[in-house]
DNA sequence: CTATCCATGTAACTAGTTACATGATTCT
DNA sequence: AGAATCATGTAACTAGTTACATGGATAG
């Protein structure tokens, strides 16, 4: 039969296949790692480690901690890795993943008072410089290793993907003086 | 109070400030003009459709049809448009939006047996290039309208967010081929 | 003394998808 | 004969977010 599992199911999987770790540690891994394409919160990594775990894909241990808080350690099993190798090698079906609620907005500017279309661009232009810096700060502290080598992939997406949209961006704002 | 409006609800009720419309006219609307950025499905309209009817932002009137099944035809009221400007004209809070399965498989990609990295490149290819392809045809179809006008910036930001992704491939496939 | 880090969880809710259900008409 | 178009809905499920709850240790 074996139960259905999500994207982010795998994530989890994905990630402890790496390395053994606690909810905790896997939460600020995924803020680090996965966060920019596929945003992973505390609480479900909480759920899918139970879930997990009751299907026979995780082991946990307790670690006792002096000082912290006692841990729950995760360990992937060899049916775990089974079905994460069996996911990445299937194909990806290409659905749409994409929402913007800035387009969306965008869309229905018609009815916004004067400078106010002028403040929305501008607002997403903030944002995308953000991520402009931050995906430029992690391949700037990325290490040079092969581990690395997917990580720099998906930074590099994101940082194409942003400076395109701002190209975009700059073109329309001028668009908007100049009318 | 004013209930809470999700941004499918805004995306709804945009659609219906420019034209009265039945359920089943505005899931077809929906997908020629969001669907790129803010898929909303018909039972999600169906559902708003009643939602923000017992909530006083539409009205509706029943319309006899001879030959087609009859429809209910929604009409956005004075409060309903009122909702709308609020929300069109508030700052827009730059949350993450986007999520890639295709690179969160990249990210395990290491597990997969040789080839099949190329694969998942190239499936992710042909998924830019029909995107290319759909987004080129609605800029060439789009009238050349003012009201046209965000539809058409849309779809520009849509195309240039591809195009740069498949420059980016296009450099990952060549330096996979050579090492 | 206040905030942050460590650490784990539950409960309630919101949003979205998929499957089910019906039925006439018109086009190929 | 079969598929597509028109038209409206419900039910069940899956995925994700937000709020609540606890509590010691350490750093500023």
């Amino acid at each position: 039969m074996t139960a259905e599992l999500s994207e982010t199911s795998f994530a989890v999987l994905g990630l402890l296949d790496r390395r053994n770790a606690s909810g905790y540690d896997l939460a600020a891994l995924a803020d680090r790692s996965l966060a920019f394409f596929w945003p992973v919160s505390r609480t479900m990594i909480y759920r899918e480690l139970h879930r997990l775990a009751e299907l026979g894909l995780l082991t946990s241990l307790d670690v006792p901690q002096s000082g912290v808080p006692d841990k729950r350690v995760y360990s992937i099993t060899i049916e775990g890795r089974r079905r994460l190798d069996e996911w990445v090698s299937q194909p990806q079906l290409p659905r749409s993943e994409f929402r913007s609620g800035f387009l969306l907005k965008l869309m229905f500017s018609h009815r916004m008072p004067g400078g106010k279309l002028a403040d929305l661009l501008e607002q997403y232009r903030r944002s995308l410089l953000d991520t402009v810096t931050r995906l430029t700060a992690i391949l700037e502290n990325m290490p040079d290793t092969p581990e690395a080598n997917m990580g720099r992939m998906a930074a590099g997406h994101g940082l194409r993907t942003a400076q395109a949209r701002l190209d975009w961006l700059a073109e329309e704002q001028a668009r908007l003086v100049t009318d």
